[in-house]
DNA sequence: AATTTAGGTGACAACGTTGTCTGCTAGTTC
DNA sequence: GAACTAGCAGACAACGTTGTCACCTAAATT
């Protein structure tokens, strides 16, 4: 900046002005900075300029997931770049790479950088760390589960109306043996399906076995490993309830591993690509990430723009999309 | 940091070095600082630090894909974060939006915010801009597709060659009319294997009649409509050569619903979720793109450390792996 | 006892900007 | 013609840190 200002022959000051499009320059100033300026390939730098007008924003906020390649988190991403974008608020993006005790550094690392908000999955035990950070400023929106220890604004689905909605289809079609296979079982996401599996094998007369639970999964591969187990025992279940979409493609590779896709009905959690061009088509309860990824973002500038509104609770409601494999009935 | 000098009793220098771990402070002292700044939640302000300690780096690089939640690109980034993580750096992530012109928009913004080094996907025509950027310190390495107008360090996959091979293989099984559907053609990589397409038809009796040939294709919706035209016409090709896992996908679905996909050979570039639970599986040639980030990463930061080494290419290659679909014979 | 040395500590300027305030010029009003 | 504007430009300090250098004390050396 010093040296477009000399070579326009001007301040400093006014070099900012016209960057910034202050009025009150000249307008023969301002062409002879703007071309200063692109000779010298000017670029002005944010973080000074941030730091400079403190107390305002750095524009920029965080995303702390799993894993960000997990599409239900990458759709989240996506909907939040897309709202940071029209804002010219640029978006980080960390994963937990399995390790939830990182958690607290990864957001202690975003909060050294200022960032003015953090969209966070909360996946430790719990988020009191967040308090003192959250009383120093920074804005929280949390997505896909409530967290632990601390209020804020919350984007989750209805997992456990929607579970026990899909569970009580199954138990219409006829089944008595169903199974749920389940994620992380610390996570409230995880404990609302399971309630909702719950609430309706208890409305039903058909109890449930807890030979047919299955919870802390963590990967496809162990969910196929379970799926492969349950489907093999002396009574395997007649119907699967897959808590979450890598447990659901985990089943669908155990089910037609064993030839047993078409007589074995499953619902999941979770739409995931090409669901429908299987045979069966996977009946899943279907969240939009994307959006959810919106609304956080808007959540979350809602709060940068008034600090002390109520913690504010978004239920996104997710809804069964039948494919034919929740459909399937029981064998006689 | 100013409160945390006056609450220990000290001056700010003092408070930095302990902060900084640097020796020759007294233990007390250190105890001392360390205290108060606990006891205000002190947390260093980075940005401000980087300013500060100029020429020197922000710890902060950015990501430019077309869309973050393409699994593909979503692993790259996963990948990226990796390295990253491990050095104390952060990741900046955005996407294009399907809008090319605003590749060099990501760029500059990324650039005001000085970053440290920049991994691009590069989409528009051109990337002669980044020239500017590059001699003023910025690192950049090129992930999927080599830049035009600029030289850098290059992270592709052997495009035209595994493209070849897999045609090859087409043929080999005795195809004649084999129709290829790429990707937005002015890409090199679209481009690539298109050449690759038609390295392998040249050397082979069966020449290509234009009709099997579509290009540009940007999304699944779009694939799916082509290849249902293809496969619709009068006489329809025997295998299918999908260069890009949007377009396999979406061919996937039009093979599946004319119910033509155990008669109608498909090989696919780049693999996708649940290819091998489909049946029949479908045959790819797979890149491993979390690898591929984790190279670009490394690529950077070996370019930080040693800006004047000479631009290198790494070419990750990519191997067939069969499943079912690549191996259907012609009808008869 | 005087001098050097080592080990701590702090004052000050600087990083690249912008907010505030002051000062200058030329035009307007009485 | 004096007094006042309005419009424009620049000086200076500040944002939250750290690099440099100067200083102080107490121990070690002569």
């Amino acid at each position: 900046m010093r040296e477009v200002a000399a070579l326009a022959g001007v301040s400093l000051k006014t070099v900012s002005r016209v960057v910034n499009r202050e009025p009150g320059v000249s307008a023969e100033l301002v062409i002879r900075v703007e071309r200063a300026a692109a000779q010298l390939d000017f670029r002005p730098n944010l973080t000074a300029a941030n730091l400079r007008r403190s107390g305002q924003r750095t524009a920029t906020i965080g995303l702390v997931f799993e894993d960000v390649s997990n599409p239900f988190f990458a759709s989240i991403l996506r909907g939040v770049e897309e709202v940071a974008a029209q804002r010219g608020v640029a978006v980080f993006a960390a994963s937990l790479d399995e390790d939830q005790s990182q958690e607290q550094q990864i957001v202690e690392a975003f909060s050294s950088r200022r960032v003015d908000g953090l969209i966070l999955a909360p996946t430790a035990v719990e988020q009191g760390y967040l308090a003192n950070e959250m009383r120093s400023g920074l804005a929280m929106a949390f997505v896909d589960r409530a967290p632990r220890g601390v209020e804020g604004d919350v984007i989750v689905t209805n997992n456990r109306a929607a579970t026990r909605d899909a569970v009580q289809q199954l138990i219409e079609f006829g089944h008595q043996r169903i199974a749920f296979i389940g994620g992380v079982s610390a996570l409230p996401t995880a404990e609302d399906r399971y309630n909702g599996y719950l609430d309706a094998m208890m409305a039903a007369p058909a109890r449930v076995p807890g030979d047919y639970v299955v919870r802390d999964i963590r990967t496809m591969a162990q969910a196929e490993k379970s799926v492969t187990e349950l489907l093999t025992s002396a009574q395997p279940p007649t119907a699967l309830f897959t808590a979450q979409n890598l447990i659901s493609m985990g089943a669908v590779r155990a089910l037609r591993a064993l030839s047993v896709e078409k007589s074995t009905a499953q619902i999941g959690f979770d739409d995931f690509e090409l669901a429908d061009v299987l045979n069966p088509g996977v009946t899943v309860v279907a969240q939009d990430p994307r959006r959810i990824g919106r609304l956080a973002a808007e959540a979350l500038f809602a709060r940068l723009a008034d600090p002390t509104r109520q913690p504010f609770t978004t239920v996104v409601p997710s809804a069964v999309i039948s494919r034919g494999s929740g459909e399937i009935p029981p064998p006689p």
